[in-house]
DNA sequence: GGAGAAAATCTAATCGATTTGTTCAAGATA
DNA sequence: TATCTTGAACAAATCGATTAGATTTTCTCC
């Protein structure tokens, strides 16, 4: 590979003069620079940045750590992250980590080793990990966590307003004359399973609606136990009349119980989602479903951690809470 | 941030020592290579990814290059690269490059820059940028192409029978007795684009179909532009019977309009769709479609991928195609 | 023409890990 | 005891770029 070097000597200069000289700093003639510059083209000169990050301690990479790429939720959002950061030339290594804290560890070593500029992180579910995060925190990583939080790590922070958000649908099916609702919640030690289920069951509560504990299951997150519960719930001769799922796994999950069951939607059966999925207004009946706004979550993401790496000494730390939105389509039935 | 200096000096050894030592390499005893380790992990050393690649020249870090992340098709391929690359401890780098051959550049030369191992890439759609690869490929880069093919750049490559795929499907709507069949394909100048229309194309006229002009129109692999032309042929007085759509974006934009337009399918409408998402088992009908083993070409790339890297001498080329398959479900009628 | 300022260029240290070639000491052999 | 072997440990070069500080060249102006 040429380097700087291989330049230097042909240009006839030293390697200060070339360096100046490929990253438009002064110093440097006009024409010894755009001599350098032609020779560098010519001779396909790119820049080692591995010996670059070494000397400026930057890489412009930052890391990326989700719990499923699969999930379009996860998708969108760093899809978005993407276009921003992709504008001021930074790359995002993507780390799938499932719900493994064992693999969140290692990828996040890997990461430190790679030397990030920066991290953007859905921790894991169960949040054990906490004093690994505080750590990287006080050593001086940058890092931004959106969905999940963690409490007590003291850095940006981008999520929804969960608990208010089911609150609300729970209300809307209310308005409409429901009071039997049932749900199809997520892993409860997580963060958004947990703040999702209590915004229902506060809602239950506050609203004087009827609490069966059968209707009320966990499906994980996960499609597959989505629809095991959903059949538990609807099997039952006293079922409910709507039911609320808490992602987009739990409302796949229960359509496939619906259509496997028959059911009538939304005659025989309300259903609301959670996320969006393009599928959801297209299929019929199309879902009225909370969408959380992925694109500004990413967004907002990228763009406070490019403010934390580039801003080191003005950034201060914000923890912003994006409102999603309930999407009324044709799965909820007044019964009013 | 610590390092093997810091090190060296607190255990009162050489860096050398040190570097042997935390690298499991002999020279060092045992007693001393203890030492060393515990102190390491006391002080939480990390090991700099950038001295050490820039000096053993390998990063262990895989680029992999797609058009879309969103698109469910590359998110699950790229899972399936992720679960092969984490367990021989490899990063991957994911650039998002639209269908934007500049965007293509840039990011190709950011890798570069940042010395890959490998990429992993699905070219955009023009292939314009046929020269730049072939050069990687004579520096000696190691790449897998997929999805996408450019003939000549030698190097593996993992696709499935596009053409084979939509023959067999239009065959299998023919003996079903469907003889006016439509299409919504997508991007003409894309290799994908190219070899499922051709197939279309090649069935049509070897099959002795109809073939109509309006019927058989470019979505773009894009929803929105799928929606559009899908009302523009199903307005038409001579609609076909059925419609195949060429991947799942098409797909989605066809059921939009076959939703909005009240068309009941299957019996007014045949569909096969492309791509599997996990609506179209969900929705009503449940789609057929032809599934693409995302998971295997995923796995494959990565494989032939590290096959290339850590077996340079004896590694050679392949090209292999996978089969593609269909999925018999609900949106298909039989008309005889 | 020459002093002094300004611009251009160079030298060399540095980032952190790896590795080659050496030195040194302990144990083996005669 | 003298010599040889072997293993442990070290010094220093290296990867490629950046940059502070030294040096040289060019320019300005009296």
């Amino acid at each position: 590979m040429v380097s700087i070097k291989d330049i230097a000597k042909s240009v006839g200069v030293s390697t200060a003069t070339v360096s100046k000289a490929l990253n438009h700093k002064s110093g440097v003639s006009q024409t010894v620079r755009n001599q350098i510059i032609e020779k560098a083209k010519e001779m396909g000169y790119v820049v080692n940045g591995l010996a670059r990050g070494m000397k400026i301690s930057k890489t412009f990479t930052v890391g990326v750590l989700v719990s499923d790429i699969k999930n379009p939720f996860f998708s969108e959002v760093i899809s978005a992250m993407e276009r921003v950061l992709y504008a001021k030339k930074y790359n995002l290594m993507i780390c799938n980590v499932g719900e493994n804290p064992q693999k969140e560890v290692e990828y996040l070593e890997l990461l430190v080793s790679k030397k990030v500029d920066g991290l953007i992180v859905a921790p894991a579910a169960e949040g054990q990990n906490l004093s690994i995060y505080r750590n990287l925190v006080r050593h001086g990583m940058k890092i931004v966590l959106f969905d999940r939080l963690i409490d007590s790590v003291n850095c940006d922070s981008v999520v929804i307003d969960n608990r208010a958000s089911i609150y609300e649908v729970t209300k809307y099916l209310k308005d409409r004359g429901h009071k039997k609702i049932g749900s199809i919640y997520g892993i409860e030690k997580s963060y958004t399973g947990h703040e999702r289920l209590n915004g229902f069951k506060e809602a239950i509560e506050e609203l004087n609606l009827e609490y069966h504990k059968e209707w009320v299951r966990s499906g994980f997150f996960r499609e597959e136990d989505s629809y095991k519960q959903s059949l538990e719930i609807l099997a039952k001769s006293s079922k409910p009349t709507a039911i609320i799922a808490m992602n987009n796994f739990s409302t796949l999950g229960l359509m496939r119980a619906v259509k496997e069951l028959e059911i009538k939607v939304p005659d025989d059966l309300s259903i609301i989602g959670f996320d969006d999925a393009e599928w959801m207004k297209v299929c019929s009946p199309s879902i009225t479903t909370v969408i959380q706004p992925a694109d500004a979550i990413g967004m907002t993401a990228a763009t406070l951690l490019l403010d934390a790496i580039e801003n080191e000494n003005i950034h201060t730390i914000q923890h912003v809470v994006l409102k999603a939105k309930l999407i009324e389509r044709e799965s909820v039935k007044s019964l009013i």
